[in-house]
DNA sequence: CCACAAATCCAAAGCGCTTTAAATTGTATG
DNA sequence: CATACAATTTAAAGCGCTTTGGATTTGTGG
């Protein structure tokens, strides 16, 4: 239980009845208080004098004392934790956007000053997961992301209180917050860009349509088709796939090997834009001049559009601003529990540059 | 404190005194046993029959039982989980590798059925946050990374006993356990492949030296060079900016701007290997034939070496890997603590591709 | 049949905090 | 000067678990 020999600074103090650890207890007694008065004066609680308030505050200074986490999440219910759960196989940070992701949340609850639990977990027991962090009393509230088109995380947290937001959106029966951004708008941009350039055979190289954001991708694009009288061709689509560099000049490889060859591309991320570019110029064409390319950008710091040869037009969002506002929508949703449900989507820009700029009509 | 109205399915019980929620108490008089013997039943304590943990577990399942981590940390001291603390401005998750990195941690975790704390925290706060970290009971460990020459998180840790390990290393007066990779090793091995195939003048692309692992990689790279008696060019090496393309591609187009130019390049990271290769090719040349390029890989899955074109060399080293066996060090030293110090250095394979296989000596 | 040990079980204290309900002090009023 | 009332403070219960020390039952050999 506790190890009297480790004597660290800080972590232990001398009182009436000997060393003993540095704790509320020691704190009050040392101060000639009740551990209630103390309580008080360190929560801001308004019924405990303005002096007294002073003397304690100045005492757990000095003394540096920290409440114990533990002891406060026990007695409160509140953990000033949010939790994320993560799956092991096909991990979340195998895509490098997921680092980018989190780096918007650590923001945020840096600000808020809160913390971050994280509990690695094979998908087979995702959904347990999900339940029992919900009920643990380990985490005040519950992020998720990467949803499928109907998310079984989603609905069964639904159907609780428990607070959670989700990165994206999925059918789901049951009201819930989420944050979002405008994937088909955004893709039905690109594609408009395109089609207004002369382009006729726009290729789009997708994720993985099982998830939402790629589904809505997709029908932006098809959408931007249809309105444009343009007969819409399931070959040219590449729906299934992770978000690699091989993945990219794999399906760009392929599909510019049809005839007539597509004279533009769409693609789903900027690694996959790594690839394209190869297979592009791999395929003795060169991008920007023979074939157009447009790529999602989530804004990787060390991966950027304008530096790219030839610079990229891209549909461009920040995923780090995408974190830092969905944890802020956790945290207001945390504080103020059942005053229903914030639903964001935000917009997205398109940023034209080299890759569309110089187009030649195909023969 | 409770939320009665709150009926969510698992989390609540009928008991003698009413509708409870379902904790150790409600499940002991459910069974007509005491809460002691409960609580040994489901730690696998001996002193308890064979036929009543049987039946205490059969319950547990049945009642969706779990016990409430907060309270047993409180009780135990024991939390489970590990901590990290993530600066939040040169953020971590930048570095693409960390989200790799984070992948084997979470592997590790998953198998000894933990999880993992994350503690965003300004860098002016940071020496602190781990004390604080430290004492809080938080946490049962700590995982450090990206380590100064003289670190003084890891200066401050090791006076004390808590358990925690370096991903990397650093100067410092207290014995403390590390892991990391031969960074020496590789960058000579990588810079004598270049030598032996003829070249001399070799220009490194390193990360920011103040990191240990940049300042080992260095080293390896002026040993090979007096090794081979060639004389050591401050000129040629680039030991500031951060791992983008970006900076790979300036760095690399300046270097190549001197006379006799480099006519092989050694880059710290995949993503400064994009920006090299743009660079090279911008300047007119082609890698792997005018100008020979070796990489440190850290096997980022999105972006391998063998899909470059050409293929590259590179020196390389599962990050992955690395975070699996960090983990498995911090869980050992957390269950036998003070037992020593686990030190332990990878070593870094050298795998030869085409980027350095067609070597056209320079005029 | 009894003493003794081993096996099982339990009541209660404790982990460090918050919070309720009650006690104490101070202050103004009739 | 007693009284009402607000301002401060406190004792104690409770959060849900573990664990100590003791109680009770069971089994065994003399």
């Amino acid at each position: 239980m506790q190890d009297f020999l480790r004597l660290e600074s800080d972590k232990y103090i001398e009182t009436t009845d000997g060393i003993t650890p540095m704790n509320l207890k020691a704190l009050s007694q040392h101060l000639g208080l009740s551990q209630t008065t103390v309580s008080r004066a360190l929560n801001g609680y308004p019924e405990v004098s303005e002096r007294t308030r002073e003397r304690v505050m100045q005492a757990a200074i000095e003394l540096n004392y920290r409440p114990n986490p533990n002891a406060k999440s026990l007695a409160t219910g509140r953990t000033e934790h949010i939790g994320i759960i993560l799956p092991i196989e096909q991990n979340l940070f195998m895509e490098p956007v997921f680092g980018e992701f989190m780096a918007g949340i650590a923001q945020c609850l840096a600000e808020a000053d809160m913390d971050m639990t994280i509990m690695p977990t094979p998908r087979s027991n995702e959904l347990q997961a999900y339940q029992q962090l919900a009920i643990s009393g380990r985490v005040d509230g519950i992020l998720i992301s990467s949803p499928t088109l109907q998310d079984a995380r989603v609905a069964c947290l639904a159907e609780s209180d428990f607070p959670f937001v989700l990165h994206g959106r999925t059918e789901c029966a049951f009201p819930y917050s989420y944050l979002d951004i405008d994937n088909q708008g955004a893709f039905a941009n690109a594609t408009r860009l395109l089609l207004d350039l002369g382009h006729q055979r726009i290729s789009l190289v997708n994720g993985d349509e099982s998830m939402t954001f790629a589904r809505d991708r997709h029908a932006g694009y098809r959408q931007a088709l249809q309105e444009h009288g343009v007969t819409y061709d399931p070959q040219l689509v590449c729906s299934q796939g992770s978000m690699t560099e091989e993945h990219g000049f794999n399906s760009v490889s392929r599909l510019l090997l049809q005839r007539p060859r597509p004279s533009a591309f769409i693609v789903g991320s900027m690694i996959l834009a790594l690839g394209a570019m190869r297979a592009i110029r791999h395929h003795g064409l060169e991008p920007g001049h023979d074939i157009a390319l447009i790529a999602h950008d989530d804004h990787l710091p060390y991966l950027q559009a304008d530096k790219f040869d030839p610079p990229l037009t891209t549909t461009s969002s920040s995923i780090r601003a995408a974190g830092y506002e969905i944890t802020q929508v956790l945290h207001a949703e945390i504080n103020n529990k059942g005053m229903g449900h914030s639903q964001t989507v935000l917009p997205v820009e398109l940023i034209v540059r080299g890759s569309t700029r110089t187009y030649k009509r195909p023969a």
